[in-house]
DNA sequence: TTGTAAGCGTTATCAC
DNA sequence: GTGATAACGCTTACAA
């Protein structure tokens, strides 16, 4: 059994001094002058009882509970193969361990949201709120705008005046798709990332449709589907797709992982990638490169994304100005071989 | 700007009763009765305001922070490309939730376990571990096993009497190299899904080891090599390995994300899959059917780990019995075409 | 420079 | 059945 815990007490009579003074040496007051002396006999006392602060009470007394929730929109069955997720939680948990926050994660299913989030909120159990993924029919995102709320997102929301970081999927989506056309194809398909709820869904055909109609190409619904986050929709769409007459010369497929699941698809309706189909994906994420042809994708700075959305919470955490308070970083074509340049045979 | 916070006595006040009560009644504690009317009164009241009980006052009182902490002994950078953590995420979140839990998540380096746990065990900031990829060398396991405080372990632990939740990784291997063994093949190379300090690592060395040994082959240390969970360490290592004369003609990627990678490396050499060299991966990852050849590998039930070790870890918390403390799951092995069958032509 | 005392918002232990 | 009152362990004015 645990041996008693130990408290600032404790330690305030091991240095022989009063709980005021642990305090104020341990969290390292600076508006105080104390004496090089005491300030070691404090901090020795904590070491030698082994003495961490007890996080509830420092949370009620502070009003700050250290901890950011990461809140995650999809259900939990799309997170099985989210390969973006774990390169987000990389990038967010480095940060914030750093300063000292930890990272609460949540999911928290579309319907539920308002709840949900002012549950979370309201009981103070977290400082800030790290939404990926957001949905245009979030009604519990209104709801932290309007209780101002230290709220980032990861992704974008237009007509919101949150804070986020985000890549323009739209303008991304357009390097993906004047890519193809520079290859010359003329009837491109679209398979979405996820349902048109999501923004980011949305934006990224918007960039696909207008990027046909700049080329004067006519949009042809039958060629636009939409995945749904796993590998498994990419498969099922890519079959649909592949029914279709005339068959599209390439697919702009909104997601790396839903684009793997639409080769496996390709390759058992007997066509060849790029040959007979090209394929662009998107997000770039770690295994792209390594499926058979190393996949043509737009890169999504997933790292950098969560940084930066890292650092703008915590500035909002602190209530300090944030200078931009939309940030878009860059995306880039990663031409690889699911595109045509010189494949083996 | 956020109305000002509803606490417990605005409830009260507005259900004309005493905190007491509220307290009570919200709580559901049944070993007190509670006339229907007043309990009416106060849901409603509460509902009216808004209310939400302060976490962190909650978490003082009741010595529970409804918070357990999962826990990642890689470093940052392996998560990146860490397709098993989403599978656990999914099955764990989903467990949690039900149950009014929240799961903080936290990235532990080698040589900084120790601190590490007992700060946040100490700081009662969660009330329980789950800790996924044990290693050897972990001092701050043994912390909390003295400490005897909640803790399972996702992976298993020799000479640990801490609670756990895996599959047999020696038995597991086996059941891969059998494979390979049945369909002929003779030299067999074994590349980790990560380096030996982390037991799931070693044991599946073992099973390799003992497997060839029970056939009677002998063992080739050339032909054993060290991944690293990302894709880059197998392409590397397979690398390596295509090196060895003569080359093996079957390999275990000890891990499918490590095989994907080692998959490429075969790609580059000019090697065909399965002709030239056979794989077998480890984990069943969701993408590991999509691949082309669709990998044979070990199916892991990661969902199931993950609900188990949940629910173990939950038992701990709330003191009930625990009928099992260290449990087995069972493997199998899912033939795909990566070692042999019905390769198209 | 250090100590005293009053919160922070709950829950838990008693009397009533 | 309900209501004072004391923890819970820390921070933070304010006083000394």
């Amino acid at each position: 059994m645990a041996t008693k815990r130990v408290t600032s007490l404790d330690v305030a009579k091991r240095a022989e001094v009063s709980r005021t003074t642990v305090s104020l040496v341990l969290n390292n007051v600076q508006s105080i002058q104390i004496s090089e002396e005491t300030r070691q006999r404090v901090i020795e006392a904590a070491h030698d009882l082994g003495y961490v602060p007890n996080a509830a009470a420092q949370a009620l007394a502070k009003r700050q509970a250290q901890i950011i929730g990461l809140i995650l929109t999809r259900s939990p069955h799309h997170i099985t193969s989210d390969a973006f997720l774990t390169q987000i939680l990389d990038g967010l948990i480095g940060f914030f361990q750093q300063h000292g926050l930890h990272l609460l994660i949540e999911i928290v299913e579309p319907h539920h949201q308002k709840e949900a989030y002012l549950q979370l909120v309201r009981a103070k159990h977290i400082d800030g709120v790290l939404l990926s993924g957001p949905r245009f029919d979030d009604e519990g995102l209104r709801a932290l705008e309007e209780n101002n709320f230290p709220t980032v997102l990861i992704g974008q929301m237009s007509g919101s005046s949150l804070c986020s970081v985000d890549v323009d999927n739209c303008a991304a989506a357009k390097l993906a798709v004047d890519h193809l056309l520079q290859l010359g194809h003329k009837r491109i398909a679209f398979v979405a990332n996820a349902p048109l709820d999501f923004t980011a869904a949305s934006e990224r055909l918007r960039g696909y449709r207008e990027c046909l109609e700049s080329a004067g190409l006519p949009f042809d619904d039958r060629l636009v589907l939409y995945g749904d986050f796993d590998p498994q929709s990419g498969y099922i769409q890519m079959g649909n797709l592949l029914a279709v007459r005339p068959l599209p010369s390439a697919v702009f497929v909104a997601s790396d992982v839903v684009a793997i699941g639409a080769m496996l698809a390709i390759r058992e309706h007997g066509l060849r990638i790029p040959q007979d189909i090209a394929l662009v994906g998107f997000d770039n994420v770690p295994f792209s490169r390594y499926v058979d042809p190393p996949l043509t994708t737009v890169h999504l700075p997933a790292h950098e994304l969560a940084r930066r959305s890292g650092e703008m919470l915590y500035q909002l955490i602190r209530q300090e100005p944030v200078p931009l308070r939309q940030i878009l970083l860059d995306t880039h074509l990663v031409v690889r071989q699911s595109t045509g340049t010189c494949r083996s045979e």
